[in-house]
DNA sequence: TAGGTACACGAAAACGGTTTCGTGTTAATA
DNA sequence: TATTAACACGAAACCGTTTTCGTGTACCTA
C-alpha cells in the first residue's frame, strides 16, 4: 500500500525546506529553475496531490456545498440536485447531500453537522414539518455565522436570503386557463393538505383562474389529500360521485392515480375529461395517456441556485452588501401531451 | 455577524490554556470540577462547536464517504443513495455525491478530486463507459492508497474489492419461469446493448429459463435497444410484427413503453400478453395496468454497501486482513401486480 | 574594499484542533 | 521534616498546507 506523499516527504527526500517545495509546485518566481524542475519532477513521479483538508483548514474554504432536501427519491428534487451538482462540479465544488426526510429534527441536525466547517454554503428546500412548525431558528443560526444560504422551491417569507422559486401560482393559473379555453366548465383541483407552501400557491392560481373567467368556485370540486397517500378510496370516491370534465393536480402522482379512477369510471381522456399535473417527471412522460404537465425545470433551478450560492461564496463583500438578497423566479412551462386536447 | 468561536478564544477569555479547554470540553478527569464547569458553561453560552476540518486533519478521518453514481435521476440509484445516506448518517458520516453521467472521464476526475483527503471511502457503481472500456486504473490507484471501496450493482470481476449486487440472473430466470408456469410460450426479451453487465446477466437468466423448460430460444424474440432510447419506432415495429404472449424487460421504462405498444395493437394485459419489468420503481407502481416487476431493493443495497464500507473504515486491520473482500448478494424479489396473471 | 542589491531559499507562524509529557503545588506518608 | 504521590494544568508537537519575513551568498558598483 503506497501511502500518500506530503510536502514534508518531498522536502526531506530532496533536502530542501517545505516552503521551497510548496513554492516550487506553485511555480513561484522565487525558486530557481533547477530546483523547481527537480521538485516538480519528483512530485510527478510520486504522484503528489495536495491534501484537501489541510488546504481547507488553511484557507477556511472547503470547496464543498451542503444540499439539504426533504426527499431524494422525489423526481423533482433529483433534477434540482443534478443541476446543482453539474454547476458546482464545473466550478470545482463538491456537493454533500443530506436528506431531511420531511423531518424538522433531521433538518436541524444535518444543518448543524455541516455548519461546523464542512461546507462553504447551503442550498436547501424546507422540510414539510419545518414549514408546518414555522420554526426557522436553525436557519437564522447558520446565517448569523455568515454562511451563505439559498433556498429553493420550499421557501419561507420569514427567512430573508437568496431564493429560487417557480411561479407556481401563475403556472396553475395558466394551466386552468388552458382548460377553460378548451371549453371545460367543471374543473376539479386535487391538492395536498394546506401547510405545504407550494400547494397553496397552486391552489390560489386555480381559484383565481376560475374567478377571473366567470366560473364559480365549488369547494366540492376540491380534494385535499395527505401528502403521501397510499390508499385510494378517497380519491376514487371523489371521482365516482362527481361530474367533472377537467382536473388540475398539484403533482403527477395524484394525476396518474386520478386518471385511472376516471378511466375506471368509463371516461375517456382527454375527450370526456382532461388532466393536468405538476412536476413534469417520468410518470408524466410514460403515463397512458401521456400527461400534460407543468414543468418546473428542476435542473435550471438547481443550476441557478448553485450559481447564486457560489457567487456569494466567492465574492468578497462587506456585510451590508452580503445582506442584499435576490429571489429568482424560474418560469414554469406547460408541457402539453395527450391528457388534454390541443 | 457572530463569527465562530474557537478553543483559542475560550482559552484567552478564561485565562487558561488551550489544552485545558480541549480537555475540559471532553470532560477529562485531568481537569478539576470547577474549571470544567466554568469552561463548559462558557462554551455552551457562546455555542462552541469544534471545527470539523481541524478534527479531520488531526485524526486523518473526515467522516465523509464519497458516492459516485452514473445518474442520480435514475430511480434505482436514488433508492440506493437513500439507503447509503440513511445508514451513513446514523453512523455520523456525511455523504458526498458525484455523478459520473455514464462518462469515464468524469468518473476519473471525481474520484481523484475526492481521493485527496476529502473522504474516508468510496461507494460506487461503474459508469457505462467505464464498463465498456474495461479500464479500471483509476480504481486501482485509489485502492492502492488504502482507501476502502465498495462497488454496487455495476461491478467488474477485474476489480477485487467489496461488492454488493443482486442475483440478476436468478431473478430473470425466476421471472421467466413464472411466465412459463403461467402457460406462456412465446416469451420476448427487451434488453439493452450488451456491454452493460447487468443487462447481460438478466439476458442469461432469460435464456437459461427457456432452455431448462423446453422452450426454444428464438433470437427473433430478443430486442436490443440503446440504453437511453427516445424514439419508439423500433420497439413498436417489434410488437406489431410478432406473435408474443409474454415479455421480460430489463427495466421498467422499456416495460411501460412496450405495454403501450401491445395495447395499441389491441392486446389485453395480462390476458393476451404478460409483462414483467426490472427496477420496481415509481413507473411500475403507477403504470396502467400496474407492472409486475423485479424489485432490486436499492435501499437495502445502499444500506449494506454503507455498512460494509464503514466497517472497513473503522476497523483497524492489517493490510492482509483488509484485502479479504466480500461480495454480498441481495435477493431480488418479484413483485406481482396486474401485468401478469396470478 | 565597503556597501548595496538581487537571488534563492529557509524558519516560523498560522489554520483549529488533539494528545503526550512535563511541572508546580498541595497533601499524604514515613 | 523530607519524600512522594496525586492533582491540575500548561507547553509543545503534530496533522499538511500557505505565506510572510528574514538571511546568507554572490555579484555589482562606487
Amino acid at each position: 500500500m503506497r501511502r500518500k506523499i506530503t510536502l514534508k516527504h518531498i522536502a526531506r527526500e530532496l533536502d530542501v525546506s517545505i516552503s521551497t517545495v510548496s513554492k516550487a509546485l506553485k511555480n513561484s518566481e522565487e525558486i530557481s529553475r533547477d530546483t523547481k524542475e527537480k521538485i516538480q519532477a519528483f512530485a510527478k513521479l510520486y504522484n503528489y496531490k495536495p491534501n484537501n483538508i489541510a488546504i481547507s483548514l488553511k484557507n477556511k474554504r472547503t470547496k464543498n456545498i451542503g444540499v439539504i432536501v426533504p426527499d431524494i427519491v422525489h423526481h423533482f428534487f433529483t433534477t434540482v440536485f443534478r443541476g446543482i451538482e453539474k454547476y458546482a462540479n464545473a466550478k470545482g465544488y463538491n456537493v454533500i447531500v443530506c436528506v431531511s426526510d420531511e423531518s424538522f429534527d433531521k433538518e436541524v441536525i444535518n444543518m448543524e453537522m455541516l455548519a461546523n466547517g464542512s461546507i462553504d454554503g447551503f442550498i436547501m428546500a424546507l422540510s414539510a414539518e419545518t414549514q408546518f412548525k414555522n420554526d426557522f431558528n436553525h436557519i437564522r443560526e447558520v446565517m448569523e455565522q455568515g454562511i451563505p444560504l439559498v433556498l429553493f422551491d420550499r421557501v419561507a417569507d420569514e427567512i430573508s436570503c437568496d431564493k429560487v422559486v417557480i411561479n407556481d401560482k401563475e403556472a396553475a393559473y395558466r394551466a386552468v386557463k388552458k382548460l377553460i379555453d378548451n371549453g371545460r366548465k367543471k374543473i376539479a383541483l386535487i391538492t395536498t393538505e394546506s401547510y405545504l407552501n407550494v400547494s397553496e400557491k397552486r391552489a390560489r392560481g386555480y381559484f383565481l383562474a376560475l374567478e377571473e373567467n366567470g366560473l364559480a368556485v365549488d369547494e366540492n370540486l376540491v380534494l385535499r389529500l395527505p401528502y403521501q397517500f397510499e390508499e385510494e378510496q378517497e380519491s376514487e370516491a371523489f371521482f365516482a360521485s362527481r361530474d367533472i370534465d377537467a382536473v388540475l393536480c398539484v403533482n403527477e402522482i395524484f394525476a396518474v392515480r386520478c386518471m385511472k379512477h376516471a378511466q375506471k369510471k368509463g371516461l375517456h381522456i382527454p375527450e370526456d375529461i382532461s388532466f393536468i399535473g405538476f412536476t413534469d417527471g417520468i410518470l408524466s412522460r410514460f403515463a397512458n395517456p401521456r400527461l400534460t404537465s407543468v414543468a418546473q425545470h428542476g435542473d435550471k433551478m438547481g443550476e441557478v441556485a448553485a450559481q447564486m450560492l457560489i457567487d456569494k461564496i466567492e465574492s468578497e463583500m462587506t456585510d451590508e452588501e452580503a445582506e442584499t438578497y435576490r429571489t429568482v423566479i424560474i418560469e414554469a412551462t406547460l408541457v402539453e401531451r395527450e391528457s388534454t386536447v390541443n
